[in-house]
RNA sequence: CGCGGGGUAGAGCAGUCUGGUAGCUCGUCAGGCUCAUAACCUGAAGGUCGUUGGUUCAAAUCCUUCCCCCGCAACCA
């Protein structure tokens, strides 16, 4: 079974910050789901190079523009690995593959091209086109003067697609998720579709387009192709192997490109006739410390420097913990503390630590005949248990109560130790003690894999103490192959 | 009258579709335990569910008035 999940691709104008970690990191959870579940998958990852703006920012420091791009794209490839993602492709815009992509593709759509004025106030200074509802007294809203403009594009028939797509729509009620974001995108394709111009001529800075000198590629129509690119289109033999991947595809956005995932993409595929993907889950934005990220405030979350001081897996588990996958939420220095504290020491931490080290020091043993009284039963089932539970929240990318219901069962394990008391029993029921410890393996194992794709380096460390290999969510159900447990160390220490 | 989302304990949120004793996390207070990272478990206090009127035996939940906050409004990656 096939499954490919993508991240945006992105744009090279500014330096990578928590924005862009987060949504690699959902992709990267939902990736890692998938093949500890026994799919193929593949995961696909990069950076968005071509535009005015790019070529501008190239100029502005007197760099050539492909050596901008270098420096930059690396700044974005160096973050993929900072957050320990697994993708199996990154890909830029500027490569030859990716131009032989977009190219044929748009040889594809050609029947739904048309050549015709773009009209619009153009700023000079800018050099760009100024959306009529920013214009104020004939200056744009940096102040620059604009001017009425003319120009040959090219245009796509996307007013022929709108029927199309809401009946697609339709028929795939999870296309969109969540539901709110699908309502906005319906409601705004109601409205009606305008054609949309997908050529440049005042800049070179992009893809040619086939034949037509003097244009290049509007971005985002190179840009969306990226996810085929990385599929290996246009190689014939590739063909049956990129409709079933997209077919099984799910692009991870955030909630401000979500037009051009889910009205604009799905439109090139039908013209081109390729398949669809399977769904489009647009995240929110982070504020940082209840404000708004920005530059001239200063609280721009740098990806490197929380990583830094919080550690990677818990940054990676308090952007997935602290808000519901989709909504929008606030980064805080006293919030991701607290989570580190209180979730990952205190509930996880010690568990393990509490469990294996008495292991430790009574030489407690697993039972394998599961001769279990209710709650000994009951918390051995729940921990076989965990990654179905999982699964179906996972099958709609709720990342966030996916995570919940792993911490339940931290939650309920800590209880079922209170309540066992096994250092009573340690002095008077051996018996009891080892099917105590027993479940209580099972339950910290199943964690380890409810864990393992949002904090791999936390899982590994979990499963090297208990001997558990860990690569798929299959071993959960078999018993504990060799129990000589190693001793534990602290997981997450903490400062005082 | 542009479209959409939201206003529920000190804080952050769930519950609203499918009316029926108001729930979760953190904080506060009290108790238990002592295996463990001063960790874990239990209990309590605290809310006229933004405002007005209405429907109903019954409304946070349905209809209505007004107020406040936040997105989007097409070429912006």
């Amino acid at each position: 079974m096939k499954f490919c999940v993508t991240t945006p691709i992105y744009y090279i104008n500014g330096d990578p910050h928590i924005g862009h970690a987060y949504a690699s990191i959902a992709a990267d959870i939902i990736a890692r789901f998938a093949r500890l579940d026994g799919f193929e998958v593949h995961f696909s990852t990069g950076t968005d190079e071509h535009g005015v703006k790019v070529a501008r920012s190239a100029e502005s420091i007197d760099m050539d523009v492909h050596e901008f791009s270098d420096i930059m794209s690396k700044k974005f490839r160096d973050m993929s690995d900072e957050i320990n993602m697994s993708h199996n492709d990154f890909i830029r815009t500027t490569e030859k593959r990716h131009e032989k992509a977009a190219q044929t593709l748009w040889k594809m759509i050609e029947k739904d091209i048309y050549c015709d004025t773009y009209a619009g106030w153009y700023s000079a200074r800018d050099e760009e086109y100024v959306s009529e509802s920013d214009v104020v007294d004939g200056k744009a809203p940096n102040g620059a003067p604009v001017e009425w403009m003319e120009e040959a594009s090219y245009f796509f028939r996307l007013s022929d697609y709108q029927d199309k797509l809401l009946d697609w729509y339709e028929k795939n009620p999870n296309f969109i998720l969540p539901t709110s974001r699908r309502n906005e995108v319906i409601s705004f394709v109601r409205s009606g579709l305008k054609d949309l111009s997908i050529s440049r001529s005042k800049f070179t800075w992009g893809i040619p387009i086939p034949h037509l000198d003097g244009h290049v590629m509007y971005v985002w129509i190179d840009a969306l192709t990226n996810y085929i690119t990385s599929l290996g289109y246009p190689d014939p033999e590739k063909a049956d192997y990129i409709a079933e991947m997209m077919r099984n595809c799910i692009h991870v956005v955030g909630k401000e490109i979500l037009r051009f995932h889910a009205v604009y993409w799905p439109a090139f595929l039908m013209s081109a006739g390729l398949p669809l993907p399977k769904r489009i889950y647009a995240h929110g934005w982070w504020t940082s410390e209840g404000q708004k990220m920005s530059k001239s405030i200063g609280n721009v979350v740098d990806p490197h420097k929380i990583i830094e001081e919080y550690g990677l897996d818990q940054v990676r588990y308090f952007l997935f913990r602290e808000v519901k996958f989709g909504e929008d939420g606030d980064f805080s220095c006293s919030a991701i503390k607290k989570r580190t504290s209180f979730d990952l020491a205190n509930d996880l931490g010690n568990l393990v630590q509490r469990v294996l080290a008495f292991m430790q020091k009574t030489g407690g043993r697993l039972v394998v005949d599961y001769d279990f009284s209710a709650n000994e039963r009951n918390l051995f089932e729940n921990s076989r248990s965990l990654v179905s539970r999982m699964r179906p929240l996972m099958d709609k990318q709720d990342l966030h109560a996916s995570l919940c219901v792993v911490w339940e069962l931290i939650a309920e394990s800590n209880k079922f130790v209170n309540d066992t008391r096994p250092w009573e029993l340690v002095k008077n029921n051996p018996q009891k003690l080892n099917k105590v410890i027993t479940a209580l393996c099972e339950s910290i194992r199943s964690i380890g894999f409810g864990l393992a794709p949002f904090m791999p380096d936390t899982a590994r460390k979990i499963f090297d103490f208990i001997n558990v290999d860990g690569k798929l969510f299959q071993e959960i159900q078999s018993d504990f192959v060799d129990q000589n447990f190693r001793a534990p160390f602290t997981l997450f220490p903490k400062d005082n």
